[in-house]
DNA sequence: ATAAATATTTAGCCTTGCCTAAAAATATCT
DNA sequence: AGATATTTTTAGGCAAGGCTAAATATTTAT
């Protein structure tokens, strides 16, 4: 299995799990910033290995086998994720780049060895799940903030999106995984939300709003 | 830089250490497990982004931005050794492989908060020097338990030879590094030589004695 | 000093993973 | 339904990094 055949199942798990049909072509090019037609030449070499089904003109899924391996590859990266940040103190922000190489880092025993040493982490520091070595994900049971109702008290949980500007502007307004958050009031015009997140008052756009994942307390 | 450009300046700084002279292609090839056929071309591309000094049939050597790239490549091995050993209790003789993955991650914050975490270690677990961020190595006064003569008292400081063939008959016969060593007695007709380790007595044969490092206590 | 042996380089080819441009299939719009 | 737009695939090519076989230097031995 080579660095790029990890990377793009990699892709191809992660663009499933919203579209239940085949992933097309075009969004495998344009998450990996390649061209449709290299991403045609691989999903033709994974489909000859049993990694992936591909049926012309019909995008891609992922054969058990293939999707397996993907889990394993998300595995890595999130529990790669979690040392950066627990035991190095990397801030979450920082952490993506350096958790894409270690997760092509093979061996077993490395990975199962790192679990344990962290304690046998669920999430990683973003919230996400962390498969288990039998590719196992604990389902977690999480709304978006947006979708909270006026009064109600939530507890942050994860983010959406995770890329180091939205994951600055958190820190900036002191909103963390963990803190707890009232919806105070909502503003029909834009949406937007009034929050007491832990003891200070915070008002979030819309698109904050949508970004991050919450769970009623 | 290539995870393969990486590996070849690895190999020419090793071989360097030993041949005062330019290293030649077909020892390169030898440890690389390759043919001198692809060192060539591969030493002509690092000649031309001046990491190596190359004249047709005359061996290579490093220049100092290859020497200090080679230093840095060596730095992550070991200290990911140590890392494997400290602190997720991979045995010596099993951290190798992983290693040689590791030390190609690109990333001069991970290195160094590693470095720290670990508590800015100066050795592997193999006795060899980790060099610091700056490419220095502290020199270690070392020698073979060959060359020690009888009646000595020495203390094991490192292998010469890693395999873990070697690592696990030293294991065998519970010798360690910072093991104490006595040389009781040395065989005229083989070299062989009677040792107390700790409070234990071993005999050793001279192919042994010659790979392992000792200093005087 | 020259012949034989060894080491090194060159030439030409292969695979991987990517690209562009052109062709073909599918989807969309009126 | 038919024309147009979009998506996907094919064809042909390129760079990296490796290989074998043949040519060329260098070293060693007589």
């Amino acid at each position: 299995m080579t660095y790029s055949e990890e990377n793009y199942l990699k892709v191809i798990y992660h663009l499933s799990l919203n579209n239940s049909k085949g992933v097309n072509t075009n969004s495998i090019a344009n998450v990996m910033e390649s061209k449709p037609s290299s991403v045609t030449d691989m999903v033709q070499k994974l489909a000859e290995k049993d990694l992936v089904i591909y049926k012309k003109y019909q995008g891609v899924s992922l054969t058990e086998k293939g999707k397996f391996t993907a889990l394993m590859i998300v595995r890595k990266h999130r529990m790669w994720e979690v040392f950066l940040v627990e035991t190095l103190d990397f801030s979450w922000d920082e952490v993506h780049d350096v958790a894409e190489q270690l997760e092509h880092i093979k061996s077993e025993k490395l990975i199962n060895k790192l679990e344990e040493f962290l304690g046998f982490p669920t999430e990683d520091p973003h919230g996400d799940p962390i498969p288990d070595r039998n590719g196992k994900i604990a389902k977690i049971d999480k709304k978006l903030l947006s979708e909270i109702g006026v009064g109600k008290k939530v507890i942050c949980v994860g983010v959406k999106d995770s890329s180091p500007p939205f994951l600055q502007y958190l820190d900036k307004q002191q909103i963390a995984l963990g803190s707890a958050i009232e919806v105070l009031a909502k503003e029909d015009f834009d949406q937007s939300l009034s929050l007491r997140v832990d003891d200070k008052d915070v008002s979030v756009s819309n698109k904050i709003a949508s970004n991050l994942f919450v769970k009623p307390v």
